[in-house]
DNA sequence: AAAAAAATTCAACGACCGTTGAATACTAGT
DNA sequence: ACTAGTATTCAACGGTCGTTGAATTTTTTT
């Protein structure tokens, strides 16, 4: 089955230059052309491997959906397992929500943060975003969701869901990486000063939700 | 001088279609001519009112985000008034930097939202949003930052700047009212339910902000 | 009412768009 | 070597893109 591999091969380098760009300039900013010109293929074979360009943005979002997925299930059953009677913290829940990124871009900084870039876009978008995040991404946070509704007993499901969404919009922009710190701080802060995220980003955010579930007990 | 009004009403026709189309399908995703033809005018007046199609896109940036800020910095002044000796704390900084938002959605919903909706694509956007956003906003952002180092005596610049990036991603996202949260809840809550958000936000952000205030101190 | 200026329309430019069908090169099993 | 099927290229379709210059209508000034 040479021919197979070589067939993946393809359509995976399409798949890459069709990231890149999309990441870089939004769906409608790219064209079939530019794609399959930085790929080094011609125009017609993204047709013969995609259905159309709609569907090859599909693809580039799908095929690192899964593994982003299972590494934060995997994270989260982790953290749950080391709590066998009592419930972990949020900390350490939103740790599992966080940490496959971080180590995902340190695997491969480009790669990833290209398909970050890619979900912020999509995220902050009311015309894709709805679809897309609900099919790929929701299942998963539902989950996570549940694990912080036992962290936080006597939570409202209001406050539960409010605060995964100031989560949601802090993750999405800083794991996008825009430079928009760089220019604000005068370079004080970096966008992919990774480390120093990790540091503050869940104590941050723990913080957030534990103010509205006290607010939730009165 | 009623050439002039007319010319800004037509002027105006064409900055309105071209918020709400720019808004709902992105820069790359409407042409002049379907934003002309929303606005009821031949294409080639488009160029005849503005320079480019990018000229158009920046005039409809900057028309609101004069109003924004200036109401931002009042805001924020009146907050500084009220603590003639002390300082302010972070929940009133943060009221008087997302109070204006409240306040002109309830003047015209669908007016603002559209803008609050642009201003998410450009913020999560690693391309557009360096330039367009430290032009417009960052200024501003920089009084309020000084206010809240005021706020947290001890607080690194690291910190502060980390904390009103997240603030930027959860502020940003929640104003867009993509609908995100409406799905994941199942309508347990709505993008459009300001109340919720009023209620909500200052208080996660503010905690978070003096998280991050506090382990600076150690 | 005539002239000047401003606002709007008409017609078109070359370039690029997403997509397709048929022709061709390549590889697999026999 | 022959055949079947897979992967890739070629050439083109109608349509839309951003933009422009000249003609025309509408308003303001004289």
């Amino acid at each position: 089955m040479q021919k197979a591999v070589r067939k993946q091969q393809t359509r995976d380098r399409i798949l890459d230059a069709a990231e890149e760009l999309f990441a870089q300039r939004g769906y409608e900013g790219v064209s079939v052309r530019q794609i399959m010109s930085q790929a080094g293929a011609d125009v017609s074979l993204a047709y013969y491997h995609f259905k159309s360009k709609r569907d090859l943005f599909d693809q580039v979002m799908l095929r690192k959906a899964d593994t982003l997925n299972a590494l934060r299930l995997k994270a989260l059953e982790a953290v749950e397992r080391r709590h066998p009677d009592d419930a972990p913290t949020v900390e350490e829940i939103i740790g599992a929500f966080t940490h496959p990124l971080l180590e995902l871009l340190a695997e491969d900084h480009e790669e990833w943060q290209r398909y970050f870039q890619l979900i912020a876009q999509i995220n902050s978008s009311s015309e894709w975003g709805g679809e897309l995040m609900t099919r790929y991404f929701d299942p998963l946070v539902s989950r996570f969701i549940e694990a912080l509704r036992k962290a936080l007993p006597g939570c409202s499901d209001e406050d539960l869901y409010w605060s995964y969404h100031f989560l949601s919009g802090a993750l999405t922009l800083t794991f996008a990486e825009t430079g928009r710190i760089d220019n604000l701080s005068g370079g004080v802060c970096r966008s992919s000063d990774m480390h120093s995220i990790n540091e503050r980003m869940p104590s941050f955010l723990a913080a957030g939700f534990r103010a509205l579930a006290n607010k939730s007990r009165d």
